[in-house]
DNA sequence: AATAAAATGTTATAATATTGCATTTTATCC
DNA sequence: GGATAAAATGCAATATTATAACATTTTATT
């Protein structure tokens, strides 16, 4: 399997610049208004492949400049981008995620660096079909899943040894 | 399958000894020390089959008359007992919960209710195995993982219907 | 009993998140 | 195009969760 890249060295202008195409596209498709805040803050969460909490964010946005943002437009900005599918919440880091595979709904799972903090997305089939199962067998109608696993990525793992 | 005792009306108090001689058992095994405070938010944790926030065990401290514990009396506790392996967090809650097989480590799965909150530990192998593979397949070395699945319990399902 | 280590108490504060209401912007209808 | 309603944003206050720093007490060990 070739690395994720994630982990590669690459231009995040490039991320950003697809997030924000395929946001656009998303979000005419669902007739939900993509706003010029809305479009910054997806632009930060994409600014690395790295889990960006809130107020991280509201940082960055006053750094460009845009007036101080308080706390509740930031979130607002993130409920609306989770909403249509374009960013993940990572409940054991409080941070915020651009999602690699937007529009589609699907239960992903996460692989976080302690190290590096890169963090890449995936959606295993065998995963999925083995919570399903796990939860099927107790009768338990499953409406959301989070997985999130925290470890060492490929590139860390070589730089210790 | 049989369904989880959780689900089930019973004795709390049971549960709670249960608990309680288990924490013993290992601390003892561990050389920690499990203190009467200690023991006091062990057993709120156990009172219900529901994740209990930090908050929420401090209200009941006080409640019992112990005095009014200040919140790092009890996040203390808590990093004791997880630990030791006596409670889980569950980050999507920021709550705690018993755990239901204290002593062995483990990563477990916890399906919780979003009726009833009860909440349910399961160690599934299969579950465990899809993620090591999916993990190594990418080259990440896990150390932990978390997965939390939010859905409706046997109970609050037929409840609806 | 003296000492060191561990646990707990206490105060303050950090970090994350939300409520409620005012204002502005955008879409829609006539 | 202007009136109106709906959506989005601004803003102030505050709620919720968690930790830091340091004093005191308790426990274990000598």
């Amino acid at each position: 399997m070739t690395a994720p890249t994630a982990y590669e060295k690459h231009d995040h202008h490039q991320c950003i610049d697809e997030a924000l195409l395929a946001a656009r596209k998303i979000c005419k498709k669902n007739g939900a208004r993509l706003t010029a805040l809305r479009e910054q803050v997806l632009s930060k969460v994409w600014q690395s492949h790295r889990p960006l909490g809130a107020y991280a964010i509201l940082e960055l946005l006053s750094d460009e400049g845009q007036g101080h943002p308080a706390p509740p437009t930031v979130y607002r900005a993130l409920d609306f981008l989770q909403e249509n599918g374009l960013v993940h919440r990572l409940a054991s880091l409080n941070a915020y995620i651009g999602c690699d595979a937007p529009g589609r709904a699907h239960d992903s799972q996460f692989l976080i660096c302690r190290h590096c903090q890169i963090t890449v997305e995936v959606a295993s089939d065998s995963v999925s079909s083995a919570l399903k199962t796990c939860a099927e067998r107790r009768d338990f109608a499953i409406l959301h899943s989070s997985v999130e696993i925290v470890g060492e990525c490929p590139n860390c793992q070589q730089a210790q040894s």
